[in-house]
DNA sequence: ACTTCAACCTGATAGC
DNA sequence: TGCTATCAGGTTGAAG
């Protein structure tokens, strides 16, 4: 299930491999992957033919290649989804569902591969952020500001010229990443205070800091000793400060192997399969010792899904937001 | 305006 | 063997 660092091997996958690349040869043989392309598959498909890919960039979960037509080819990948570089007569994947031709990409094609759908591609428009661009791990700011007035929507037509970052519209309301160098951990902090919600219903959500999923938030609530349900409103700061230091270890750590697998749905951008699954030390190990105090993992169901946790190092917060 | 949650989707696995 | 139920979970959009 990616996360950010499996995510972010991809995109340093895609940068090695298709930036100056031209799209030539797009088919797209299932229609959900694109459903977030509105105007329709064969628009998504003549907005690429043609164009050559100028960036990589990533912020949270979101993927995208910035095109030198001014748009971006975003990309999500879900539950399952993989982007895979391969030969041309390479026989088609089960679960492929968009074929990418390239012209200049050392003579590979690129293949989103999705057995679940929840991922997808579209080609989008850039528009301005207001928090100073994608930044992200990796990420190269498209150097660009809009030369006209912002529609009523706020979306901003016609051409650009350089000077301020943009960022895809359907990402716009996404917060900085974990590992973006310029999260602003004041402001997260004022809106951990501000909300009434639990600690990891906060730490998934995408617009207050992004890039973390299910198993990385269980697996720095473990090492910060710290209870999903705890209240964001009554953390002090340097709690704050010692689960988001935890966050970012483990997924830096996860992103030094070269991201998470469970099964083999999550592959990188070349087909090899991460492996951190042996670092974890809460997720998945229900009934298993705790590898801190001994004591037996616990699971509970929690916003549709697991959440593991050790009942002693993380005792329930007398007043929990489940 | 803020918070919560069902729906989307397929394949693996468990239980009968 | 074959059937049904359950589980996996990121994001959106609707409901509360």
């Amino acid at each position: 299930m990616p996360e950010l660092p499996e995510v972010e091997v991809v995109r340093r996958g895609l940068a090695r491999w298709v930036i100056g690349a031209t799209f030539e040869g797009v088919e797209v043989l299932h229609p959900r992957p694109v459903r977030r392309h509105e105007a329709g598959i064969d628009d998504f498909v003549s907005r690429l033919e043609g164009v050559t890919v100028v960036d990589a960039v990533r912020r949270g979960k979101f993927l995208w290649l910035n095109l030198d037509s001014g748009e971006a080819l975003l990309a999500h990948l879900g539950m399952s989804g993989q982007m895979l570089l391969e030969e041309p007569d390479a026989p088609d994947e089960k679960h492929l569902r968009v074929r990418l031709g390239l012209a200049g990409a050392q003579g590979r094609e690129l293949r989103f591969v999705d057995q679940r759908m929840f991922g997808g591609l579209a080609v989008v428009e850039m528009v301005p952020t207001p928090d100073g661009g994608p930044g992200g791990l990796g990420g190269t700011p498209a150097d660009v500001v809009p030369t006209e007035e912002p529609r009523d929507d706020g979306v901003i037509e016609g051409t650009y010229e350089a000077g301020e970052a943009l960022i895809p519209a359907p990402v716009a309301h996404i917060a900085r990443d974990a590992l973006d160098p310029a999260l602003d951990v004041d402001l997260l902090a004022a809106r951990f205070k501000r909300r009434e919600t639990g600690l990891k219903r906060a730490l998934l959500d995408q617009t207050l800091i992004s890039g973390i999923g299910n198993i990385y938030a269980d697996e720095a609530l473990w090492r910060a000793k710290l209870h999903y349900a705890r209240p964001t409103e009554k953390l002090n700061r340097p709690t704050l400060n010692r689960v988001l230091a935890h966050a970012q270890d483990v997924m830096r750590e996860a992103l030094a192997q070269g991201g998470t697998s469970f099964d083999s749905l999550y592959v990188d951008v070349n087909g090899q399969s991460g492996y951190f699954e042996r670092g974890l030390d809460a997720y998945g190990r229900e009934g298993e010792a705790c590898h801190r105090c001994g004591s037996r993992m616990r699971r509970e169901t929690f916003m549709n899904r697991s959440s593991f946790f050790c009942p002693k190092c993380q005792p329930k917060p007398r007043e929990g937001r489940f």
